[in-house]
RNA sequence: GGAGGAAUGGCAGAGUGGUCGAAUGCGGCAGUCUUGAAAACUGUUGAGGGUCACACCUCCGGGGGUUCGAAUCCCUCUUCCUCCGCCA
């Protein structure tokens, strides 16, 4: 009888139920620095958890029964007892009847219990300070010179029209606006810096892919896109597939449904892709030129670690990023989201950003995330413990680096009166050590 | 796009209506032997739910159906392979 409990056997919680079980008052302390009263929902989930595991139990006895019936039967035909054999068929009829009702029953409640758990976000970790938007963010690090410009310093927009290397109008012609087109040394300039941190990342030990620009659905459930940023992401919609909003998507699902060996930790890859976002009502000042795109490229780095290992790889993964942003000699800052600033699906994030010293602001360039289990559980990502358990994999992510700012940053920061300079380690890529 | 074939445990591969969660081989793990290793031999080895622990239940690509009973029969979807067509 493979009908029913399909849901319930495939339990895709976010939160793994045992943990809300157990830990329900510490949940909703941790949420509450996410600004969310998570009592009403943890009281519900457990109430359907509860209801789920009692209507299973009903249904397996009954199907245990019936299970036992059948095998008489069985028997029963096979010794030549065809009357008795018909008259115990008489009998599953009301088991059948019934275990059709709880199938249905279970499904319903474990589909109900399913749409709750994927509201709740991930637990913040302790170090998350409290918070209900950027302004509570925190600042642990600071690095590099803030350059002194010229009186008529420009913003990238105007250095990219006056050098002819990214065009912004083409792009709306051909596309629409948040599309730019990047022309000659511009362009050149994008591909090296693509390549330089790709470089950089294989270095370091990331394994390069290239991976899909499309996904399908359970992809994006995998790493939590789905069905928090539904509206975030380009739906193909004749075949069902979404546009990657980072490459985090593709790489993270690299893993989905598998089990791993502890020695086949740490895994690290890097990828570059194009990553492509809606972002529906964001209009005004602070996205112009490069600041928010619909297609922008980014590489990214990802890791799949052992849980006593991940706060160790998140450091790691900080000081990289630092390396990077160090060589381009970039003044930088790095950020400690706070609990109303954090994504749905992390844990911990660290934001880096570069500032812009033409648009005067910081720019966010990178954002390094440890999700702990949050997407394992979801991506079914499990490893076997020295015991020879199932335990989810801790996941995480970061850009390193996202292109348009760090290349807004470069244009506004390096600019000089005979052009703009092309960082030091950025020049064998590029083949040119100047823009004018 | 058209015509055929296939999908089974980490891999390979049996299994065409009942005692099959599934033979066998390889791989993995543990042990014997060995100073150690290899070889050989012995044992063990899928995932999930449920339970204090058992019991018990579910899963043979996904979904649905037939049947007292489905890996096995039917429908459907997806994917892969072969041939044809098209093509960077």
């Amino acid at each position: 009888m493979g009908k029913f409990p399909k849901f319930a056997a495939q339990n895709k919680a976010m939160l793994q139920l045992q943990t809300i079980r157990e830990n329900k008052e510490n949940i909703i302390i941790a949420l509450k620095k996410r600004n969310i009263d998570a009592a009403p929902i943890l009281s519900k989930v457990i109430e359907l958890d509860e209801k789920r595991r009692s209507i299973q139990t009903e249904l397996d006895n009954t199907l245990a029964e019936s299970n036992k019936l059948s095998k008489e039967i069985g028997m029963l035909f096979k010794s030549g007892k065809a009357q008795e054999a018909n008259a115990l068929k008489e009998k599953t009829a009301g088991l059948k009847e019934a275990s059709k009702q709880l199938g249905d029953d279970l499904n319903a409640t474990a589909t109900a219990l399913q749409e709750e758990l994927y509201l709740i976000p991930n637990i913040p970790h302790d170090s998350v300070p409290a918070g209900n938007s950027e302004e509570d963010n925190e600042e642990v690090f600071r690095e590099g010179d803030v350059p002194t410009l010229t009186e008529n310093a420009l913003p990238h927009w105007e250095l990219a029209k006056k050098y002819d290397i990214i065009d912004f109008e083409l792009g709306v012609k051909i596309t629409g606006a948040g599309f730019p087109v990047y022309k000659g040394k511009g362009a050149r300039l994008q591909r090296a810096l693509i390549a330089y941190f790709l470089d950089k990342n294989t270095e370091a030990g990331y394994t390069e892919m290239q991976v899909p620009l499309m996904v399908n659905e359970a992809s994006g459930y995998g790493t939590g896109q789905l069905p928090d940023k539904e509206g975030q992401m380009y739906h193909v919609q004749a075949d069902d597939l979404y546009l990657i909003p980072t490459a985090e998507v593709p790489v993270t699902n690299l893993h989905r449904d598998d089990i791993l060996a502890e020695s086949d930790f740490p895994i690290k890859y890097t990828g570059y892709t194009p990553c492509f976002r809606r972002e529906a009502g964001s209009y005004g000042a602070h996205v112009r030129g490069l600041n928010r795109l619909h297609q922008f490229d980014k590489v990214e780095i990802v890791r799949m670690e052992h849980p006593n290992n991940s706060y160790q790889a998140l450091d790691e993964m900080v000081e990289h990023v630092k390396n990077i942003l160090r060589e381009l000699k970039l003044p930088y800052r790095i950020l400690r989201l706070c609990g109303g600033d954090l994504g749905f699906t992390s844990a911990l994030t660290y934001d880096f950003e570069v500032f812009s010293t033409a648009q005067d602001r910081w720019l966010e360039i990178s954002s390094v995330s440890n999700f702990e289990t949050f997407q394992a559980n979801r991506l079914k990502l499990r490893f076997k413990d020295e015991n020879g358990k199932s335990q989810l994999a801790h996941t995480l992510n970061g850009s390193a680096l996202a292109l348009p700012r760090v290349l807004a940053g470069i244009l506004e920061n390096y600019q000089t009166e005979n052009g703009i300079k092309i960082p030091e380690v950025l020049v064998p890529y590029c083949g040119f050590d100047t823009i004018d």
